[in-house]
DNA sequence: AGCCTTCGGAGATACGTTTCTCCAAGAGTG
DNA sequence: CACTCTTGGAGAAACGTATCTCCGAAGGCT
């Protein structure tokens, strides 16, 4: 043990305040180099396990904690992940509002958790003060519009992005999405099978990938079957108007008798509309809405719904930043382990690849005419994975 | 301009590969000084406009993006705030769980955005590996356990917190919590006006505070009137027990004639629970429900609920949090102004400054025999404020 | 005896800012 | 003319870590 090491290791400053214990000081008190103090904690380096334990007891003593802020700085690695999704009303962020994003923010956090990342809310807006001033590993986008000029900012940046929502023109590293269109299709092809003529959509005026994938799949299937399409869209994001155009789909001149729903709160809006009509659920009016609330297994009827697996989805966003961000494929079964290392795409080597999750339909009595039992079956086999 | 500018100021380092602009290549490239591009394009030092614009200018036009870590590692601050979420299930949050807490971090967020903050999703475990890894001005945790070791081991690393619950026994900056002894005496005396001879109470078996105080009121309440208290416990954070626990309370032979659930799905539960008795509300049971879903206003009947006001607290919280990182009083109506810069409570000078919140009971048709009318009023005053 | 290898660890540098200190040159002032 | 101010800006020291390079010493081998 050197004698003489007591002697702070700091150049003679101004003055030596109350400052919390810094590595040099750890160093100090232990008689050691500041470099064996951080291969010692970090578990780096040729050490002996006596020097190893003797330094992290030492640390311990000193109440030391390594400035984060330093580590980030020297490594280039923050351990944090942004996550921020596309706002269609005036608030910041629709965590609340579909219970879609509540779960799957959750699963997000969680996965990211899991792997030693921590995961910081942000603003759609590409506000600069805020966005500027963190060290970000990378970033999750949940639905992002067409032209996301966040996500080109973030891909200007160098920071990798990984989307929930087939992104429309931007480029990011990967992206996962449900398959819609099959979605759609299936929902259809059942409610037909159930015995509807005139199937009806619930549907939103905005443009994002979900709204629009359903509704062009709902169009092409009228297209091929022959049916007269039979829509109302309204603004998803205002509850109020969701009833209202609930509303209206029941009371036109050709009323369906069969209706999907795009979003969580349109299953109650149209068994609300449906009662106001006389409507019997399912005699005179079968309904199936896309929601992950378990409200639904509770209505007057129970109503069959879409679940799009946010859970799984939040994971496999995640995951897969996760590896882009370490150049790893740990294995998500999704193989596109060396698209990434490269500088995370350099651009101008195809689109980005995606992956599509299946989707789950729930079918309850809402539904279906004959038989009230609760049963549980996949629509279709999902296009890729 | 000076012509030998276009030198780089790096020292002959080994080479220079294809990195992102620094402060340094901005200064090159504008032949003046680093300290003069830092004092440019932060608005410091005293400089004519047309040096800061041309600065400004040429940074834009390189792409400079200022170091986040660096930043932060030279000014101590990050503009990262910890959102903590005590649990009591498996999964790491409880956001979703209850729409209260939804509501909260929504409310969060958005406060803490609009003050130039992020807020950084956090575990309730003190995982050191996550924890100790970012770099945080203050915390905000929500409903901490009695001695809760992550808020002491806040404390000792010096950051702040603010607690959302008022804590038990734990150094936290300061808290927030809603008046639940007042609530839960109006709500009492609400069913009692209503024609209840005999309350009973849905409870949950956990230590948080709130479960405590609201507990702890209706027993005292019970104890002044001379009801012999009806309550049935149960652990909050597993659904399928509170159905059980409300059909338990119904079954009694000692059946209220009255009802008080303290968490979200209660109403739900003791409405299905009372219709399996064949008791019809409110003409045969009375009932009241903390909430913050809105489902409660389209069920049959229309359920009363009390309202936390999430929003409100969430952005008391982070006002409050802010205020102490910035040690300022920005008016939050809270003059703790005092308290907070000499290094955020030294400890040893009485309890932490704590806020009562008042919260807000929505009457419904599910808590009055009388008119059915929907109407909103303040049960009572607020204790403080 | 000379040489190679491994062990244990020290020194120094770089990460990219912010900010404190200081300086030169011109402008006013008596 | 000698002086003080003010303006505009440069230099350099931190911030606290990780890591690359290098080095002495102690064996092991031929």
């Amino acid at each position: 043990m050197t004698a003489a090491a007591n002697q702070s290791g700091r150049r003679p400053t101004t003055s030596r305040r109350l400052e919390r214990a810094g590595i040099r000081d750890v160093a100090a008190a232990a008689g050691v180099s500041i470099t064996t103090v951080s291969d010692a904690l970090n578990g780096k380096g040729r050490l002996p396990d006596e020097t190893r334990s003797r330094v992290r007891e030492v640390a311990e003593r000193l109440g030391y904690r390594p400035s984060a802020a330093a580590r980030t700085l020297r490594t280039g690695r923050s351990g944090l992940i942004g996550l921020t999704v596309t706002t269609y009303g005036e608030e910041p962020f629709t965590f609340t509002e579909f219970a879609y994003f509540a779960e799957m923010a959750r699963a997000a956090t969680s996965a990211a958790l899991g792997r030693g990342y921590a995961l910081v809310v942000l603003p759609a807006s590409s506000r600069h003060d805020v966005w500027g001033n963190i060290a970000l590993d990378g970033t999750v986008v949940i639905d992002p519009p067409d032209q996301d000029p966040l996500v080109s900012e973030l891909y200007r940046s160098g920071v990798p992005v990984v989307s929930d929502g087939k992104p429309g023109n931007c480029p990011v590293t990967a992206w996962v999405d449900n398959d819609h269109e099959a979605a759609v299709l299936g929902i259809l092809d059942h409610l037909s099978e159930a015995g509807a003529r005139r199937i009806g959509l619930l549907t939103g005026t905005s443009t994002d990938t979900y709204t629009r994938l359903s509704t062009e799949a709902y169009l092409g299937w009228c297209a091929k079957v022959g049916q007269e399409p039979v829509y109302e869209a309204y603004p998803a994001h205002d509850p109020a108007a969701g009833a209202v155009a609930a509303d209206r789909l029941l009371a036109r001149p050709d009323r369906p008798d069969a209706v999907y729903g795009l979003f969580d709160p349109n299953g109650t809006d149209l068994l609300a509309a449906a009662r106001r009509y006389g409507l019997r659920v399912p005699d005179d009016l079968l309904l199936v809405c896309c929601s992950e609330s378990d409200v639904y297994a509770t209505t007057e009827p129970p109503i069959t719904t879409l679940s799009l697996k946010p859970r799984k989805i939040g994971t496999t966003v995640v995951n897969l930043l996760i590896d882009a961000i370490e150049g790893v494929d740990s294995g998500t079964g999704v193989d596109i382990a060396r698209l990434f290392p490269p500088r995370f795409r350099t651009a101008g080597n195809g689109p980005p690849p995606g992956t599509l999750m299946p989707t789950e339909l729930i079918v309850r009595a809402s539904s279906q005419r004959r038989s009230p039992r609760t049963t549980v079956s996949p629509p279709r086999p999902p296009g890729e994975v």
